[in-house]
DNA sequence: TTTGGTTGTTTAAACGTTTAAGCTATCTTC
DNA sequence: GAAGATAGCTTAAACGTTTAAACAACCAAA
């Protein structure tokens, strides 16, 4: 690759000193009392000669390089790189650029994402954290680190964060079948102690003991992450291939579960929303295609995401008159919406 | 947000001088010839003082900053943002992380992207290239910074690059639609000048004209990129409503536009492969959550994710031994999958 | 005892910026 | 015509690393 130019290059070739560039280049020209016409000549030649500021070293005089990290579970769930998508455009706007790194709900993973972004020295950090990274959180928080939780969150943990009411929209979503008719719900969700999914699993349950529907043993099943994909199968084959005693019903806690539940559904001919009623957390594509549109509970990524960079430019682009501190903390908690489609009609009385 | 430690801090704790403890993290003490019990000493307290070395600083020194980025169309758009998967896992491998940004297929927008990614020194770019890009391509090209086009590619322009082929992918799905029965096939396309879609139009109309089957004026059929929903609602409302004449088959040359056309196509209740038989390019959740699972044209995502990289690569990691220079140029062409499924099976003689 | 080698460590420059402080003319003002 | 202000520029240090070169102390061999 070709050598970049510097100020260093066009101040020698102006014969003059690199400082008096740097100022007419940042536009200090009238605080550094540089006179107009070199001034000109300085503008000119640093675009004749192609000039790129080098923000590394910028960085490391000014301590900051307006970048953000961000880090999600997967960056090709679409969840996420909707989010992705919504924080890139905002940063942009306050001239932040974002390095991304996907944790794959892997604590170690998480933690080596962490350090390699701090040595990077990103500004702060958006994280939707895993499970058992707690620690690794307290440790940045003790650090004053700025950083955003997103989706997720800890009980323990007193950090800035955005995420939806998990707890209320599960709840809503049983009411929902409930009313269409539905009694034998089954929750499809992850395996884990992250609260976010603790919440959507207790609104359920919340919700079926104020209705006074049993429980069934399959009123939960739990799939890993890592092996989604066996795991619903198994849990769907389960369910569905006992004719006898069946849920009638779905609420997946995730469009990934839910991706990979109706392809079982679909294998067994069942029909939505007469055998089965359907509600899914998160959007998708694929809920508009199925046979039977889903009702889904809509997490607004366009406002996670901009809520999150809200609250780190309030953070970071510390105002003369700023009142807040490091140690205050914003946690957003945005009021998810149940779309109701055609998975969970009036359900028919024949069974 | 507290101080960072150094090595200055560290070489201050102990009383030795800086090069000493860089000597020893870096694992140079044998070079160096630092004493065992000082190297030990260094690293303790090193790890101690919970050191992370400040890449900025280091780059700026070595000139590296071991980052990539990733331009795209739209990091949303899943299709992008399995790549993004894919590059961030490989780049990962090589110690490389990657910022990304994404260029809305504007020309102007990719440009300051380049320049943004420039500035910050990244080592590297990967791009989908927008139409009217060419020239900020060329200019890379020419100040010999390293970079591999994906997906898309100038023909005037010499560059390393990954993408299908894809004249022959059109080419193939046409004869594919035709043995099935289907003559007059309408391709929708986006209306843009660049190559990649180019050859897939005119694999499209080379093999018409091989078959025979005679063009309409709704063979090719365009919508632009910005306004998608409303020019495919366009396009398939004057297309479907006319039932005199219209196509008994589709052909997408994305995913983003298969969507818009299906969503059209599910509201006049037509019924695939019956009345309508489809082909997509790319793959979606979508696809298989159709009632009528689409046939669609695989691109790898995983190849092309992993190809970019390893090329990029090849040409940062410069052995001794190596024989190529940087004007050297790899170009790879992987051959897309026709998976057939549903959405054009047999087509019914009654029509 | 000198010469030379080895070992362990320090010095200092460099990477490309920014910016406070310093310097030198020239211009006011009385 | 002396004192002070002002305009226009330069010097130099700093940010956190890396690394070639220098240095000092010791040891071994002649």
């Amino acid at each position: 690759m070709q050598k970049k130019v510097s100020i260093k290059d066009i101040a020698k070739h102006l014969g003059v000193s690199t400082a008096l560039v740097s100022y007419v280049l940042n536009n200090k020209e009238k605080e550094a009392r540089v006179g107009p016409e070199m001034a000109e000549r300085i503008r000119a030649t640093a675009k004749e000669m192609n000039y790129q500021p080098n923000m590394i070293a910028r960085s490391l005089q000014s301590g900051k390089t307006r970048t953000i990290g961000l880090i999600v579970a997967d960056i090709s769930n679409p969840f996420f790189s909707n989010i992705a998508r919504v924080i890139e455009d905002e940063a942009s706007l306050n001239n932040y650029t974002v390095i991304f790194g996907s944790s794959d709900e892997n604590a170690e993973k998480s933690d080596s994402l962490i350090n390699a972004l701090i040595k990077r020295q990103v500004d702060a950090l958006i994280i939707a954290p895993a499970e058992h990274t707690e620690e690794q959180l307290k440790l940045l928080r003790q650090q004053k680190f700025p950083f955003v939780l997103i989706d997720r969150y800890f009980n323990t943990l007193d950090a800035n964060g955005v995420r939806i009411n998990n707890f209320l929209a599960s709840y809503k979503a049983v009411q929902h079948l409930a009313k269409q008719g539905y009694k034998k719900i089954c929750m499809v969700a992850y395996q884990t102690r992250l609260p976010h999914m603790q919440d959507r699993k207790q609104g359920f349950f919340k919700a079926m003991e104020e209705l006074k529907l049993p429980l069934h043993e399959f009123s939960l099943m739990e799939s890993s992450y890592e092996r989604i994909q066996e795991d619903v199968a198994a849990i769907m084959q389960r369910l569905l291939d006992n004719k006898k005693d069946r849920p009638d019903s779905f609420l997946f806690a995730t469009n990934s579960l839910a991706i990979n539940g109706l392809k079982e559904i679909n294998k067994r001919k069942l029909s939505v929303p007469d055998d089965l009623g359907i509600i899914s957390f998160d959007e998708s594509d694929a809920f508009d295609f199925f046979y039977c549109p889903l009702t889904y509970i809509n997490q607004s990524t366009e406002r996670i995401g901009k809520e999150a960079v809200r609250i780190l430019m309030n953070q970071l682009e510390e105002k003369p008159g700023k009142t807040s501190t490091d140690s205050d903390t914003t946690q957003l908690v945005i009021d998810a919406q149940l779309i109701p489609r055609e998975s969970c009609g009036e359900k028919k009385k024949k069974r």
